[in-house]
DNA sequence: ATCTTAATTTCGGCA
DNA sequence: TGCCGAAGTTAAGAT
């Protein structure tokens, strides 16, 4: 990886155009190939840049840009897309270089498919004697987080999401609205299940006569570790 | 903004948990307070990091994490949402430190807006004879992109993408519900226009008898640019 | 300040 | 590989 300091001004143009002024950034040149550019500020999301895989030269600037301070000008092309980057150089106040090698990655825990695993594994949450019928259940539309049945034997299509927005309720209230047209089915009931409920998802889902139902992460788990509070 | 090249390992515990293996990395350290680990693949999306404000302190690595090797602990909290990130640094490469001062941030061209801009002001390419009513028509639950009037006088409502995704069709069907309510209006006619139509959204649209339509900008913008191509 | 919507989204999973 | 949905989404605009 390559990392320079310098003063440089950008141009972009790929699926939109985009301009950077003139202006003091890091230039991060990853090891496949890829680029970034950051200032001193915002988060994550550079300046510009372009992915892997591309290709990288170096040009001379021509009379005009001489004239303007221009040292040295980079192209940085995407291979597949035809993206390109320029960026003029003006000055470059330092630069190093470092190999970091292949990276052992990031490894995550408590995301969706975690809590939609805890709430399959403890369905009597969501009513005693609750009976799962199946993950992932496939519709025509996509596979519904989790179908099972109440203990009435009635249907109950659960969404699960890490916190509940108003996307979530509509997804529900498509797949409740497929479900129930499957008489074998109908009528089915939904359950909009997640760490955090917004107020507006939840008046939209109690709205629509979905239930909703807030997830404990941290209960869930203990709960799933301990066999004995399987029964209560 | 700092950036050390250092081998270390990382623990993030938020809204949800990680964990980065010991491994040399880019740590990136703006002017904010905000901090960004790199390797040397992935595109813009670090391995792991912590948006401004947050606060930064060292710590001494206890017994256990001196045997491990561990040199320096670094702490980095969230102000708000109380999100903490742990470093643990085994070895430092490499560090610069420069001041990159205030950026005058990206100029860009090319985005909905425009593609709504040039619709409107082509708003014949959803049929002969159509006349724009307004952009942004108002509504309860927000604008809708574009309303126009088809040749024979039928109201058209338009919702413009980028691309077009199912989230878009649900856009604009909770528009045209409302729409339709409104006997002056009513019935209302839907387009789903974007640059790219996923498949399921083309079906879903296609389904609630909406119109789809593909814009292609540079089309639009060099008919826009040729005061001649108006006329067809 | 909060909510809504777009993004050169990126990323992972599954068919 | 392509499509779809989630993301510690992030970021910009509107209310």
């Amino acid at each position: 990886m390559r990392l320079v300091i310098a003063d440089c001004s950008v141009d972009y143009a790929g699926r939109l155009s985009a301009h950077l002024p003139l202006a003091k950034r890091l230039l991060m040149l990853k090891g496949d190939g890829s680029i970034l550019i950051h200032s001193e500020t915002g988060s994550y999301k550079p300046l510009n840049w372009m992915n892997p895989p591309c290709n990288f030269s170096k040009h001379e600037p021509d009379e005009e840009q001489l004239a303007k301070g221009v040292k040295e000008i980079w192209r940085v092309s995407q291979l597949k897309t035809a993206d390109i980057l320029w960026i003029q150089i003006h000055h470059i106040h330092e630069e190093i270089d470092h190999e970091l090698g292949k990276d052992p990655g990031l490894i995550k825990d408590g995301v969706e498919a975690h809590l939609q695993e805890l709430l399959a594994a403890q369905i009597e949450l969501i009513g005693q004697g609750s009976k799962l019928v199946r993950r992932e259940y496939q519709t025509a539309i996509g596979p519904v987080d989790i179908l099972a049945k109440d203990a009435t034997g009635q249907s109950v299509a659960i969404e699960i999401k890490r916190r509940g927005e108003i996307d979530g309720v509509e997804q529900l209230t498509r797949y409740l609205e497929l479900l129930n047209r499957d008489p074998a089915l109908a009528p089915v009931r939904g359950i909009f299940a997640a760490q955090e409920i917004k107020p507006q998802a939840r008046t939209l889902a109690e709205d629509r006569g979905i239930e909703c139902l807030i997830l404990d992460y941290e209960k869930l788990k203990d709960a799933s570790a301990d066999p004995d509070s399987l029964f209560w």
